[in-house]
DNA sequence: CAAGCAAATGTTTTTACGTCA
DNA sequence: CATGACGTAAAAACATTTGCT
């Protein structure tokens, strides 16, 4: 994948980095392919499509099913919060054995929020206002550490790393969620400013080549010479249009220019100028 | 007081996993 | 037993709100 592919097919516009040793298959490891910005931002090299791609997005029919699917924060909210009016309030019976050990997970919080007294004391005088944490320069500084080994966090380093803080794990969550956010935004101005120059630089390409075929029409049109040649020795370079003489009309060897496999599709980083 | 930042919350989407035919 | 469909929960992405400086 890489700016090759996007002339082929076209009007294929995304940006985004390839990781060079990506593997086909996603490994159950891996949970969620899409948009990780690992620390190893070297071993990526950066792609450029222009269009639109054949995926959309897919609107899932019973897209209620899961609106307890917040109780994905169902432990945390449930025992830190007082429930607001449009959290949902039930979700009454597990017998699963990950919800078990979820269960497990939402007793060992418990048990952080209560070392954690600077929650308790806000939650227990029964006012209901959002107060604003602010992080501590060590806080923050520990999580920064933490992020830059991973982006994300399992339940285990989640757990730990709050208890370290003496924060709640959910309080951990929320933090590299806008974390991973504010990377996220970064990293899209950075996009941003590679598809300027990107541009700029195929848009000067593009003028310097849009010259030499001018100059080379005005060549053709000066010199009859080219007329009196059989039009089978005349061929044209695909990539850079430049006229080359073929010897003769019967073996590829002899032709200077041979047809590329596929149109030359110029990459500014990898190659500055044209293929001749 | 407006603006910007960041914590917090709500919603949607994706994925893994269990169950059942 | 293998397999595919289906339902559910968890987690992450994404969007938005909100409190604080």
């Amino acid at each position: 994948m890489g700016f090759d592919d996007g002339c082929n097919t076209g009007l294929v516009l995304g940006l985004g980095f390839t990781s060079t040793a990506e593997s086909s298959t996603p490994s159950k490891a891996a949970k969620r392919p899409c948009l990780k910005f690992e620390q190893s931002t070297t071993a990526v090299e950066p792609s450029l499509t222009l269009g639109l791609f054949g995926e959309t997005y897919k609107k899932v029919n019973n897209i209620d099913v899961n609106k307890a699917g917040s109780c994905g924060e169902f432990s945390d909210h449930q025992l830190y919060r007082q429930p607001s009016p449009h959290s949902h309030s039930a979700v009454s019976s597990f017998s699963s054995g990950r919800v078990k050990r979820e269960k497990d997970l939402s007793s060992e919080e418990t048990e952080v929020e209560r070392v954690s007294s600077r929650i308790s004391d806000e939650d227990d005088d029964g006012v209901n206002a959002r107060k604003k944490l602010r992080l501590t320069k060590e806080q923050s500084a520990l999580l920064e550490e933490s992020f830059k080994q991973h982006s994300t966090l399992n339940p285990k380093q989640k757990q730990a790393l709050a208890r370290q803080l003496n924060l709640r794990p959910r309080q951990v969550e929320v933090w590299f969620q806008n974390r991973r956010a504010r990377t996220k935004l970064k990293q899209t101005e950075v996009d941003c400013e590679f598809l300027k120059k990107c541009c700029e630089t195929l848009t000067d390409e593009n003028r310097r080549l849009q010259k030499e075929l001018q100059e080379l029409k005005a060549l053709k049109l000066a010199q009859p010479f080219y007329m009196h040649m059989p039009a089978a020795t005349l061929t044209m370079c695909p990539s850079c249009e430049r006229i080359g003489t073929g010897a003769g009309a019967d073996g590829a060897s002899k032709i200077p220019f041979s047809m590329a496999p596929k149109p030359h599709c110029f990459n500014p980083f990898t190659n500055p100028s044209a293929a001749c």
